[in-house]
DNA sequence: CTGAAAGCGCTTACAG
DNA sequence: CTGAAAGCGCTTACAG
């Protein structure tokens, strides 16, 4: 290691070189009010002829500010761990950044009680916030919350699934429109002519919106486009339970005896493997999200293939976005799509995200 | 924004319950010598009590340290632009160092000389660095300058491929006989009964190393495990130019009338994807790395699967693990095997490895 | 073995 | 509109 010769670049040397105090030099890098245009253009011209960039942990050290930034995503339920993933990032990102003075208050919904999320809008809306990310999963209710937050000039970040037309920072989440494509095209590429093709949105009411219609939609797209012949049938079952998808799935089955491949929309994929389980016939499975029931199911090849849009790395790129535009560091594009993963049982070992 | 409460921990409230000067609070941080072991304990307990974490910032604006790194890795040919992406993440990575003191230092060989490794060898052994980065593409040739890279104290990280039993900091890259079971597994799913299998092992005798062996034993694995019965062939090629590589495929193809699936271990398999553009029938082909080439030919289908590893995360990873390294700030895990990311038409667009 | 002082490259009041 | 001084939380000589 050496050390640094120190007459490098620097307000010190940009103030010597423009003949004023390093107060001024400051003021000019910042924009802020309170110098004459001469001086501002004396030092603007060293500043460009210098090439120079502030030293950033200086200028953190020194300016020693803290925000807090509010997280509003749907607990961890026992049907699902995927929100523990995003999580992952968002604490990751916090631990990088909270000696920058980043720290993150949590609140939590339920995904089954529109209820809870608007009880969490309140209290995040009472508490003293420098920016919040958020998971608008009911559209109605995040219109409400995003409506104060941009009246409060409090910055948001959607993660997971997009609000258009809203004053948000940024949206990182999946294209899914387009994983609905590349499910289309692995399928396929292993269906045979004969095979008849299920699309299976298992949802209630509650969900049963844009999100699953938009890969269905994907999907059949792609079918169109390259001409291919399978029959596909769509398969809504609008109950979560074991037993209502055992019973709607079946029935469905058995009017489609060459039904060979099932395109399951969301997570629950995991559970027509299950109830699939003792189905006579060796079916193709194709689902979503890097979750641990999904991943048993690849493991014991009841499920071929998982689109996984890398959850954890939402919440990571989602406080850093918010992180960057609090600091002037830069904003984040309006729009960040993940990458479409495809995960099989022979490479989810290696999957981190 | 809000600003701290500066009675908080630190070095300064540190040495005031412990009534010593800061100074000596350093030294105990750091378990320098020359401190009594009454008060290095008197200290440590306060640390303790406090969970008191120095601030990084602070501490690396203290220090000043300056490190440069040595990147040895191919240039980019007219062949492949394979280590381009690579370099893309060690000059992000760099970037977001080089406010920490972190620049590096480039060295270009070429793969297909030996002796350019070499020649690079010397001027990096000659140079003022403080950790190396390479892909030991060579093994002799890796091996001198490595030993001599750690006779001279230097710490160093192998991306792309290993030398186990190195004092390497670390490995980042692929696993590769595990990539070589994804294909399988891929292949084995769209591939019919009566379909022959060929792996096409294209290089010259430089290269014909345990790489490609490593991907064709884990593809050949997975079917013994598997008891699949399709015909595997191996076909090695050891010229790389279009034409070769076309003579010997259509040999190779014309005796094999079933073959129908081609699997490519390296990132030739755009050759191939082009020799085969007049073959009268259509074939499934899959292979390696995200370069321009195989992306071309994702989309105009003539190649079905692009197998990844993430060049660009390994250069990145590679530049923090050495950062980390030399600042003390913790060393990453001696192996780190990479994603193994399946590639189509349908979702390369996104992908950002 | 220990402390006091200067400094890293910035920002922030405060004074003029 | 501008400058001088103090400070961010550490580290580094230097002195004793």
């Amino acid at each position: 290691m050496k050390e640094s010769n120190s007459n490098s670049t620097g307000v010190k040397e940009i103030a010597r070189l423009a003949n004023v105090s390093i107060g001024t030099v400051d003021r000019v890098i910042h924009n802020r009010k309170g110098v004459s245009d001469e001086t501002r253009k004396k030092v603007n011209a060293i500043i460009e002829e210098l090439n120079f960039r502030p030293n950033k942990m200086a200028s953190l050290l020194a300016r020693r500010d803290q925000v807090n930034i509010g997280v509003l995503i749907p607990k961890t339920s026992s049907e699902t761990n995927y929100w523990s993933y995003p999580l992952v990032g968002i604490t990751q990102a916090v631990d990088e950044l909270k000696q920058f003075g980043v720290s993150v208050t949590h609140f939590f919904y339920d995904l089954d009680s529109k209820n809870s999320f608007t009880t969490a809008s309140e209290q995040i809306l009472a508490a003293d916030l420098q920016g919040v990310l958020l998971a608008p999963s009911f559209i109605e209710e995040s219109l409400m919350l995003t409506k104060k937050l941009t009246e409060a000039n409090i910055p948001f970040v959607f993660i997971n699934s997009d609000l258009p037309r809203q004053e948000s920072l940024s949206y990182i989440g999946p294209d899914l429109f387009q994983s609905g494509r590349l499910a289309a095209q692995i399928i396929s590429m292993m269906a045979r002519e004969a095979d008849d093709i299920f699309i299976v949105n298992i949802s209630t009411e509650l969900e049963l919106d844009h999100h699953l219609l938009r890969k269905e939609q994907g999907f059949r797209k792609y079918f169109e486009e390259h001409n291919i012949a399978n029959t596909i049938l769509t398969l809504n079952i609008n109950h979560t339970d074991n037993q209502s998808v055992k019973k709607q799935l079946s029935k469905a089955l058995a009017s489609a005896p060459n039904a060979r491949v099932l395109f399951v929309t969301n997570s629950r994929v995991n559970v027509v493997a299950r109830v699939l389980a003792d189905h006579p016939q060796k079916l193709i499975l194709i689902g979503y999200d890097f979750i641990e029931e999904n991943i048993r199911c690849l493991e014991n090849e009841s499920i071929s293939f998982i689109i996984s849009q890398r959850p954890k790395e939402q919440g990571y790129q989602g406080i850093m976005a918010l992180y960057k535009h609090l600091f002037g560091l830069g904003d984040a594009e309006r729009t960040n799509y993940m990458p479409i993963d495809i995960i099989t049982k022979e490479n989810f070992h290696y999957y981190k995200n």
